[in-house]
DNA sequence: ACATTAAAGGATC
DNA sequence: GATCCTTTAATGT
């Protein structure tokens, strides 16, 4: 129950167990229900690391709309760049199901970065992995039709699941606000996809017949 | 090509 | 049983 989420997150776990511990000290651990705001730009700053559960991180566009920008798993971690003035004006986080978060409050964090420079180091790195995602999404969002971006998300997530059979990790609501269009346009996507025989859908059950018909989108 | 609006049935709390 | 999700159709940009 006093579990560590410093030992299983990669921005502490390759730190030495005693400074490891000191680390878990600074940390609070929280619990968040389903439907629960652990972001918000209401929020005071902290980062907060993922322990157990799942959080969708998204933001409002000019409309009002939720654009969903990434899920967070355990391991996870957000709030990094307000600790170095970033504002967050639009940025919100929500569990997804029973949650479990460990934060660390601005001033600790800091200090921490003072006393720990390989801290800081592995900071950098982890950053430029995330900007590189971030970059993906945007350009994936800006330049396909809703088909093409349909079509990549189901390759992407068919070659992280090592199978031609895989289960969708949202919501239809929640996939179409991810691939930047409506719930009403994502159906009609995936009847006519499916109707041209490219997969079959029972729920959020997908098995993809061909990954080259996918491909030539 | 895609969004919006409205409506209806299903799923979930 | 109320509320949210999903799908379909008609109409709008």
């Amino acid at each position: 129950m006093e579990h560590n989420c410093v030992t299983l997150v990669p921005l502490f776990n390759h730190l030495e167990t005693n400074e490891q511990e000191t680390i878990n000290q600074l940390t609070h651990h929280e619990k968040f229900q389903k439907g629960e705001t652990i972001l918000s730009p209401l929020e005071e700053d902290k980062l907060v690391i993922v322990a157990r559960g799942q959080v969708k991180l998204y933001q409002l566009n000019a409309n009002g709309k939720e654009q969903l920008l990434r899920v967070m798993e355990p391991g996870d971690f957000e709030g990094d760049k307000e600790l170095f003035g970033a504002v967050n004006n639009s940025l919100y986080g929500e569990a997804m199901q029973e949650t479990t978060i460990c934060m660390i409050n601005q001033k600790d964090f800091q200090q921490m970065l003072l006393e720990k420079p390989e801290i800081a180091l592995r900071l950098l790195q982890l950053n430029a992995q995330k900007m590189v995602q971030v970059e993906k999404q945007a350009q994936f969002l800006t330049s396909d039709s809703i088909e093409e971006r349909l079509a990549s998300y189901l390759i992407d997530l068919s070659k992280a699941e090592g199978s031609l059979k895989f289960t969708l990790p949202f919501k239809m609501k929640e996939l179409a606000a991810f691939i930047g269009t409506t719930p009403e346009t994502l159906s009609r996507k995936m009847r006519q996809m499916e109707d041209d025989e490219l997969f079959q859908r029972r729920g959020r059950m997908i098995q993809l017949n061909n990954l080259e018909d996918l491909e030539d989108l």
